[in-house]
DNA sequence: GCTCTATTTATGCAAGCGTATAAATACTCG
DNA sequence: CGAGTATTTATACGCTTGCATAAATAGAGC
């Protein structure tokens, strides 16, 4: 007869909020390490120092956690940006400049961030629920753009309509979009700063109106 | 004693570069439909009429196989917009003009496009073959576009430093890519032609000349 | 028409995946 | 302090995956 010593992993009960966020963070961890395909649920377990098992305990499935890492990610990001808002001044275009030079700088133009933001995106298509999530992200975001547009406007006694700030909000989200991305691709080839001015000159074009200077209208 | 009678799958030998083109062909079949999750051998095999074991014969590994996909994609959507240009009469401005609406409608804004790329762009971080294979894309297309920015600025007697079109193109290159972005992702919530249009006016309103009318300069 | 080989099929394996479930345990509340 | 429960661990099952390999065969070249 033999005598088998087994020990179990000793474990800690953390509130419901905590856990889920642990979860979330690994998951993060796991994409912007090896991309979604390294998100396993053993690995996620693995960093949140915790058994697969419990995986299933706060999310009924893989993609339920996926998805919320998704949310994560795009809150995180909108929420830094909106930080840049809150330490601005009061000009609406100081405002706009700072909610642009903040998309397009750290910490926001990040790799890993379009790690995360890809592995996410080519899902969109397949799985209706995140497109769903994605679709909400995104018009909030425009929607965010489409008011400090039109305040900036205002404030230089341009025409501010909605089907004009409309066009704006598309035209200037995809500024920002476009090289947040290439910045995120291929940072390196690019000077400190360059994109972020870049982005602030093509966004004065598109608007007609000077966003640093206290001049104004064309 | 029992006879069995087995019938193998009948087939046909075919060239090489045929059997690449269908497996490719049958890859990017596979990744459209249900993401680059859902392009495993098995299905891909299946899809190009062939067994599974044919694609290591041609691919050593699955990844090359994945990548030959990434850059026929890239190819095939580079190709697209030089047709466009190919058609197009020899004002420089209205080179630049069906260039760029060329990228932004069909069939290049696609979300079965948007699909491909996202899925490869999040394997970029990890993988740096497939990033070298990005940036070259990447560049290519932006020095195809400083190009045609060049010639349109000339035409109309504008300055044309490379310093300027350098700025030019990295702007004007996110507008694109934003807006095909926006476009693949919820193309449905924009009108027809709308984002081409948001285009071209923004892109006018950098480069502060008409890529429409035979006007010019400011 | 025979032979030879490049191409293709068929089969199997080991690893890793997500999920299910039962047993153990840390904490809560009386 | 003791019982009960919510939380966590542990284990295992059934699938799928990419990859390897042996056997078969279509078609080219003599």
């Amino acid at each position: 007869m033999t005598t088998e010593i087994v020990t179990r992993k000793s474990f800690r009960r953390e509130g419901e909020d905590k856990r889920r966020e642990d979860l979330i963070a690994a998951t993060l961890e796991c994409v912007a390490e090896r991309g979604l395909a390294g998100a396993t649920v053993r690995e996620i377990a693995l960093r949140a120092d915790v058994t697969a098992g419990l995986i299933r305990y706060y999310f009924p499935t893989k993609d339920e956690l996926i998805g919320a890492a998704y949310r994560a990610v795009m809150n995180r990001m909108t929420v830094q940006a909106s930080d840049a808002l809150k330490s601005a001044n009061d000009d609406p275009r100081a405002r706009l400049y700072a909610f642009v030079t903040a998309n397009l700088g750290q910490p926001i133009m990040d790799p890993h961030n379009l790690s995360l933001w890809a592995g996410f995106i080519a899902l969109v298509h397949a799985d209706p629920a995140m497109a769903a999530a994605h679709r909400d992200g995104y018009l909030g975001f425009r929607d965010e753009l489409e008011m400090l547009i039109r305040d900036a406007l205002l404030a230089v006694g341009a025409p501010a309509e909605s089907r004009h700030t409309r066009r704006h909000a598309i035209a200037i989200n995809a500024i920002i979009d476009g090289l947040w991305l290439e910045g995120c691709l291929a940072g390196d080839i690019f000077a400190d700063g360059e994109l972020a001015e870049t982005g602030i000159t093509a966004i004065e074009a598109v608007l007609g109106i000077s966003l640093k200077a206290e001049g104004g209208a064309p």
